[in-house]
DNA sequence: AAGTTATGTGACCATCGGGTCACATGTCAA
DNA sequence: TTGACATGTGACCCGATGGTCACATAACTT
């Protein structure tokens, strides 16, 4: 299993992409923190975290008997840049910027 | 199932992630000309364009009798503003430089 | 020390997803 | 119009994945 394939396969999952919402929102949360907001148990939570661990989107810090998520946006960053040159980039930033002004009108 | 898990498990695929990376070199291709490209018969390529088409990340034009692919990069500059903001994108922008730097010394 | 809290492991099961094939439709060329 | 070419459909098989549970370790508290 590659790297990018573990990214990949980490960001397909709709729990896993939730939970990266969560930490985008507040970092350093714990799984029993986590958990709260799931409707799902326990190992569950912590089997998605692994699989985000592994794929470096989440880095960890222990404390005690605690363990810290933080999200980690590199890998985000290189699925951007492996399809938007920097050429294109310009164009596409316009279009997106036009879509959200069309569909969150103030 | 929602748009982005769409987009998410498009990109899942090894396979149809090679097919972007095709697309992104030259657009235009025909389903033959890319299954050219893979040793896997023309179903399953068939199969994954489809994926991508419904993700929205490769949109088609018919010609004639064939059917011709492009690439849209979009959806993957969506990916990246959910999970980017515009603040720290320019940390993460200068961390990934630094790693290619250090990564592909000339 | 004993109970409680936070997390880890391996097995299990149901479902989903990748790949192939037989068969079918539509389009171009001679 | 007849054959070759480009693509589409539905069924099938099998390995991978999501979620749960019984059980276990480690650390804080009183």
């Amino acid at each position: 299993m590659t790297d990018d394939d573990r990214v990949f396969k980490a960001l397909a999952d709709p729990t896993r992409r939730f939970l990266l919402d969560l930490l985008f929102r507040r970092d350093g949360r714990t799984l029993t923190e986590l958990e709260r907001e799931l409707e799902m148990t326990r190992f569950g939570v912590a089997k998605h975290l692994k699989v985000l661990e592994e794929a470096d989107l989440v880095v960890v810090r222990r404390q005690g008997r605690e363990k810290l998520h933080f999200l980690n946006p590199v890998p985000i960053r290189l699925i951007h840049d492996r399809w938007i040159d920097k050429y294109t980039e310009r164009h596409v930033t316009a279009l997106v910027d036009l879509k959200n002004a069309l569909e969150e009108p103030e």
